[in-house]
DNA sequence: TATTATTACCTTGCATGCAAGATAATAGCG
DNA sequence: CGCTATTATCTTGCATGCAAGGTAATAATA
């Protein structure tokens, strides 16, 4: 019987329980949430991509995408707009307040990266990428 | 700007994300969630802990314990004790049919650290599960 | 073109996960 | 002993996260 201190699924879950916890805090002066703030990174790399797209990009499915799409639109972080082409498309886009948040947003990211990778060398923060990406596939 | 994909945030989140629909896939057949197993898992190391001490072990906050127990009980995977001496704690022990599921379950938690694992050498396991441990701290 | 299949999105129900506050029992201290 | 502080647990409110099912719009096909 494996301890589940060394059952793999624990330790991701932990260590991502703690990394999300430090982003939270950093996000905290924003009003945002590490969910919401990666909604918005999807849109920074291309705007106006459709739910869909979205949940695609960011690996999260629908059902989850709406409720975060609903507190962002009423939040005024972005808006949604149909598809003039295909009506069942949603488009999403963000507004003027998402983009002056960003250069913040930017760096609330990169202080909690080096802070949660702070005993790591860049050898091994590669490595451990790597590692993150190989698991299942 | 970092790309999200780089973001050791969202790494974390999405391995985390495979891994647990891995262990609840193979744990749909008993009924329980992953985190209902290692609740369990935490009481076969030590039957009859307090609420707290489970919480402690596999650091997670009581509010979300006392959903979890509440779903045990019901379930008649676990029973709750007032501590005789201490009338604040709540004690949790592990019922027959507990016990019973345990090997079916010890080989699912296993099956599903090899599937995980599958692409890694012996060293690369241990030293993936070392970088787990040292984000943050 | 009329019908069927597919697609995109949404809704509901259930299970975490955390923050903040409430409650009850025990411990500590004068 | 009586009062205050601490501790253990529970409750509520909000935000994910997923499964399953519903709806509307478009695509595919006869």
């Amino acid at each position: 019987m494996i301890s589940f201190r060394d059952n793999i699924v624990f330790l991701l879950a932990k260590a991502h329980q703690r990394a999300q916890g430090v982003l939270k805090a950093y996000l905290q002066a924003f009003g945002l949430t590490p969910m919401q703030c990666l909604f918005m990174e999807a849109l920074w790399e291309e705007d106006g991509l459709s739910v869909g797209e979205i949940g695609r990009r960011i690996a999260l499915d629908t059902a989850t995408l709406a409720g975060v799409l609903d507190r962002m639109v009423t939040a005024e972080w972005v808006r949604r707009e149909t598809d003039q082409v295909d009506g069942r498309v949603t488009r999403v886009y963000l507004t003027e307040k998402a983009r002056e948040a960003f250069p913040g947003l930017a760096s609330a990211i990169e202080v909690t990266n080096n802070e949660l990778l702070n005993n790591f060398s860049l050898e091994e923060k590669l490595l451990f990428k790597r590692f993150l990406r190989d698991v299942k596939d």
